[in-house]
DNA sequence: TAATAAACAATTGTTAACAATTTATTTGAC
DNA sequence: GTCAAATAAATTGTTAACAATTGTTTATTA
């Protein structure tokens, strides 16, 4: 069998790539999604879709309205962006404090080579890429330290980036996660969490 | 036909008995939750069924694992709760701050209802409407100021109320409502917000 | 008996057909 | 020609059957 393969992953799978679509900008605000049309782009029925897009919806970035199915969320306000930065930022310092003193060897290992992606991705100015990595990295300490809290986390950071992305700086997303992992890398929490404050905003 | 009717509103309406069933404690922890079982007690298919325990999840109530169905989540650790609680009360004091300037007497009118029907269920000393109807005002606000946050509001305050819920105090519970209510009906955002933060804790 | 493997049962995942609702189009009266 | 009602098309909501996976029991063998 080829990896983990053609087995059935599709629920989560459709989910992650209309997630990296709305994130890189290829729907319109309050465009409406059709369930039949993901399907036949995705080669399911509608009903791995509809569960996508129900999550996808949890998460706010979707809007669903009975018997008309869902459509693109309009953009937080400013007020209503500083309040979910600022419970992404406390929410992800508790991880990291959490995390940094048990993190293993193999943790570090993770971490560098999620950095390292998100490095190829800024280099390559790949938006939807850099979106994913960046995702991915700030994903993986949540998770350790916090399972219970790792879904919140993500549909306040989704929300987050599509208001306005400061990913298209690339040059200084790489400076800022390298200072972060570093930091980590150190078990440095003061520093990791300063890091962290200058980075989500 | 009967007010808004046998039409189907199926997924949102299985969703919130299940979530008030969890709410009122009729399931034990890490218990698996059968599809089959919930489906032949609400008269429908599995479709419906499962639509709402994936919502479910999503607030992070209940935890899903690939081929095996969802289960019951562990309770928050004290310190995750912390973190919840402070989350939850930074939205909504930002919720009541936006939504007291604009309330209108309909609003007033509605809160006022709200907080009756919870009174009454205090009274009752029922757990499950207590535990509804203590939501559903606070969602009133955090609605009206804020649909984008509604969802994650949501997630916060049900993961709160599942770890202890101080909501055995009955009489407590209508005291510290009705000073919220009172100082919105006001107009007093201080005092809101400062009852608010007796309340949510 | 203990360990292993094969059959079986229970459960979740997916699909396609059908029902109900919404949206678009056409028709008809004025 | 304009508006409203009727009709048709498109879309979502639900269902039941089937496929794939997981868990359990039973049979077999050392």
């Amino acid at each position: 069998m080829k990896s983990t393969s053609r087995k059935q992953a599709y629920r989560d799978n459709i989910t992650n790539v209309i997630r990296k679509d709305l994130l890189s900008g290829k729907f319109k605000c309050n465009e409406p999604i059709r369930e039949q049309k993901l399907a036949s782009r995705f080669g399911t029925s509608r009903g791995p879709v509809r569960d996508a897009l129900m999550q996808l919806t949890q998460e706010g970035i979707l809007v669903y309205q009975a018997n008309k199915g869902v459509r693109v969320s309009s953009l937080l306000t400013d007020e209503e962006r500083e309040v979910v930065v600022s419970m992404r930022l406390s929410l992800e310092k508790f991880c990291m404090k959490n995390f940094i003193p048990s993190a293993s060897n193999k943790d570090f290992e993770k971490i560098s080579l999620l950095l390292e992606r998100l490095k190829k991705a800024c280099v390559e100015a790949s938006l939807p890429e850099v979106a994913e990595s960046d995702l991915a990295l700030h994903r993986y300490w949540v998770a350790q330290a916090s399972p219970h809290l790792e879904s919140t986390w993500l549909g306040l950071s989704v929300r987050m980036l599509m208001k306005y992305s400061r990913l298209d700086n690339y040059e200084q997303a790489i400076a800022e996660h390298s200072l972060i992992v570093d930091a980590v890398l150190e078990r440095d929490i003061e520093k990791a969490i300063y890091y962290l404050g200058e980075n989500i905003l």
